[in-house]
RNA sequence: CGGGACGUAGCCUAGCGGCUAAGGCGCCAGCUUUGGGAGCUGGAUAUCGGGAGUUCGAAUCUCCCCGUCCCGACCA
C-alpha cells in the first residue's frame, strides 16, 4: 500500500493534515472552515478538559454556561472589543420565520453577555470574587482555516472572573495563566514560555495579555493559551460597581482566560512523526494496545495467552485495546496503531507464550524490549512514566536550539533569512532531505524598545512577530532594541506563528 | 477577501467532445494466511463537487456557485 502520510521534510503542512484525517482525529464539514471532530480527537480533548477542569475547581473556580447568542448591542457597548471581533461575527437576523428586531451575534467570545449578568450578581464586596468559568463552543468567521488550528468553530473554555481591586485581578491573570504553563508541560508535555503580550497582539478590550507559546517542529510558534487582565473595561463599559469595605462605589476588576481545541492541534505537530500521531500517554485512548501474533493452529493459545496480559494490565489500571481481529496481517496492524498514536505496543506470538514474555514496543522512540508476562505491568507503567518525561525534554531540547539571541535587525535578518536560502536550495534539488531540522528560524530572544513602529516593521518585513515577554527574563534588559536601536524595556520573543 | 492549484466509487488515479466511465487500494463472500501494511477466486459500490449553458452528443468546452490545499491580506 501507498504511503498514507507525507514526510514532514516534503511538506509540513501536507503532513498535519494526513495525520489529523488519517489518524481520524477529525474531518471536514459540509460547512466552510468547520470541522467535525471525530471520536479518537474528541477523546484526546476529553481527557484534556477533564485534567484543566480538576485543576480549575482546585484553584476555586466554578462552571456556569451562558447563552451562545448575544445581542449585537451587547458588543458595541465595550469599543475595542467590538473593533476586534466585528470582521469575525457571525450574526443571526432571522428567526422563527421572521426577521429579528435586534440581530443576535454568535458568540466569538462572551465577555459582554457575562458582564451584563456580573452586573446583576455583584453588589458588595461580599460577591467578589467571582471565579467562573465555562465550557462551550465560539464562532469567528476565519478566512483561513486549519483543521484545529483556526476553525471557525471551535471548542474551549473561557474564564471570567471579577475582583474587588486591580492588584486581586492582576494576580488571578498570572495564576491561570500558571496554571495553563503546568499543565501545558505536565500533561501535554508542551514545554511553553509564560510571558506578557506586546500591545499589538494583545485582546480586543484587554489592559494587558499574557500567553503561553509553544514551538510547533517547523520552529513556528503556536500561542497555546491566554489570559487577559481587562483592568475595568467591562465593568465600566456594562456598569458593574459594588459597595467597597469602605462604603464607597467601585468599578470590579476583571479577567479573563482561554485555552482551546487548537491545543489539540499543538500536541499534533509538537510530538507525532512520519509514522503517524504520537500522543503523551496521560492524553492516549488507549495507553497500550496488545497485538496477538498467530496461526491458524495456534489460535487458541495465543489469544489465552496475549487475553492474559491483558488482563493484568488493566488490572494494573492501563487503558488496554486488544486487537484480536483475525482478517487483518500483524504488519498491518501495528502501522496502523502506530498512525493512531497509542504509546505502547505490544505483542503476543506462540514463542512469547512458549517463553513466558511479550514484547514491548515504545512509539516515540521504537524502541522494543522484551519483557517476562508477570513483569508486564510494571514495565507498561515504567514505560508510559518515561515517554511523559521524554516526551517533553524532547520538545524543550529542540525549542531550545533552535532558539538565538540576536542583538540587531540583521541578526534576525540572517536568522530567518537562512530558511529563506535553505527553501531555494530545496527547490533546486527538487526535494528536501532532512525533514525540519534544515530549516532555519525559530525563537529570536533579542531586548526590545517596547514601541509600535518597529514592531510593525519587523512583521511588515519578515512576517515575524513578538510572541510574548517571558516573564523569567526581564531582568537586566539594559541595552538597545534589537529593532531599532532606542533603549530597551523588554526581553522578547521573536517567532514567525501560526 | 485577492492570486494559483485541485475536485471522477470510502481513498488514490486514468479518461480531456463520441459506444456500457477504466484501473489500483480499501470493502463484502469464500478459501488460504498472519513476528512490519499477505495471496487466490468471485462480488458490490459513481447523481464524474453543484447549477446553468454551448453541442446531434459533455466527466471532457464556457459561465456561475460550493469545497479543499498553497501564497498573500486579515486574524482575541
Amino acid at each position: 500500500m501507498a504511503e498514507k502520510i507525507t514526510p514532514r521534510s516534503v511538506d509540513y503542512s501536507q503532513w498535519y493534515i494526513d495525520i489529523v484525517l488519517n489518524a481520524k482525529l477529525a474531518d471536514y464539514s459540509p460547512v466552510k472552515g468547520c470541522m467535525v471532530i471525530r471520536p479518537r480527537g474528541y477523546a484526546i480533548w476529553e481527557r484534556l478538559r477533564d485534567e484543566l477542569d480538576r485543576r480549575f475547581k482546585e484553584t476555586g473556580h466554578q462552571n456556569a454556561y451562558f447563552p451562545m447568542f448575544i445581542p449585537m448591542s451587547f458588543l458595541k457597548k465595550e469599543a475595542e472589543h467590538i473593533e476586534g471581533f466585528s470582521p469575525e461575527l457571525a450574526v443571526v437576523t432571522h428567526a422563527g420565520g421572521e426577521e429579528l428586531e435586534e440581530p443576535l451575534v454568535v458568540r466569538p467570545t462572551s465577555e459582554t453577555i457575562i458582564w451584563s449578568k456580573y452586573r446583576d450578581w455583584i453588589q458588595s464586596w461580599r460577591d467578589l470574587p467571582l471565579l467562573y468559568n465555562q465550557w462551550a463552543n465560539v464562532v469567528r468567521w476565519e478566512k483561513r482555516t486549519r483543521l484545529f488550528l483556526r476553525t471557525t468553530e471551535f471548542l474551549w473554555q473561557e474564564g471570567h472572573t471579577a475582583h474587588e481591586t486591580k492588584e486581586q485581578a492582576v494576580q488571578e491573570t498570572e495564576t491561570m495563566l500558571e496554571v495553563y504553563r503546568a499543565f501545558a508541560e505536565e500533561y501535554l508535555c508542551l514545554p511553553v514560555i509564560a510571558g506578557r503580550k506586546s500591545e499589538a497582539e494583545k485582546f480586543a478590550g484587554a489592559v494587558a495579555t499574557y500567553s503561553i507559546e509553544a514551538m510547533m517542529q517547523d520552529k513556528k510558534a503556536l500561542q497555546a493559551g491566554t489570559s487577559h487582565f481587562l483592568g475595568q473595561n467591562f465593568a465600566k463599559a456594562f456598569d458593574v460597581q459594588f459597595q467597597t469595605r469602605e462604603g464607597g462605589l467601585d468599578h470590579v476588576w476583571a479577567t479573563s482566560w482561554g485555552v482551546s481545541t487548537r491545543l489539540v492541534g499543538a500536541i499534533i505537530m509538537t510530538h507525532s512523526d512520519d509514522k503517524g500521531l504520537v500522543l503523551p500517554p496521560s492524553l492516549a485512548q488507549e495507553e497500550i494496545v496488545v497485538v496477538p501474533i498467530f496461526k491458524s493452529d495456534n489460535k487458541a493459545t495465543v489469544l489465552e495467552y496475549a487475553g492474559k496480559v491483558v488482563a493484568a494490565l488493566k488490572a494494573d489500571g492501563r487503558r488496554v485495546a486488544f486487537d484480536d481481529d483475525d482478517s487483518s496481517s500483524p504488519g498491518w496492524k501495528f502501522a496502523e496503531w502506530e498512525m493512531r498514536g497509542v504509546p505502547i505496543r505490544v505483542e503476543a506470538g506462540p514463542k512469547d507464550a512458549a517463553s513466558g514474555n511479550v514484547v514491548m514496543v515504545r512509539r516515540d522512540t521504537g524502541e522494543k524490549t522484551f519483557v517476562k508476562v508477570e513483569e508486564a505491568a510494571a514495565k507498561a507503567r515504567e514505560i508510559l512514566a518515561a515517554m511523559q518525561k521524554d516526551l517533553l525534554e524532547k520538545a524543550r531540547a529542540f525549542r531550545d536550539a533552535n532558539t538565538r539571541d540576536v542583538a540587531s535587525l540583521d541578526d534576525i535578518r540572517a536568522f530567518y533569512g537562512k530558511e529563506k536560502k535553505a527553501k531555494k536550495q530545496s527547490e533546486v534539488d527538487g526535494e528536501s532531505h532532512e525533514g525540519t531540522a534544515e530549516a532555519a528560524g525559530g525563537y529570536a530572544r533579542g531586548l526590545w524598545c517596547g514601541g509600535r513602529e518597529c514592531e510593525a516593521a519587523l512583521k511588515a518585513e519578515l512576517k515575524v512577530t513578538i510572541r510574548n515577554m517571558p516573564f523569567d527574563q526581564q531582568a537586566d534588559c539594559e541595552g538597545s532594541c534589537c529593532l531599532c536601536g532606542a533603549p530597551a524595556k523588554h526581553r522578547a520573543i521573536f517567532a514567525k506563528s501560526y
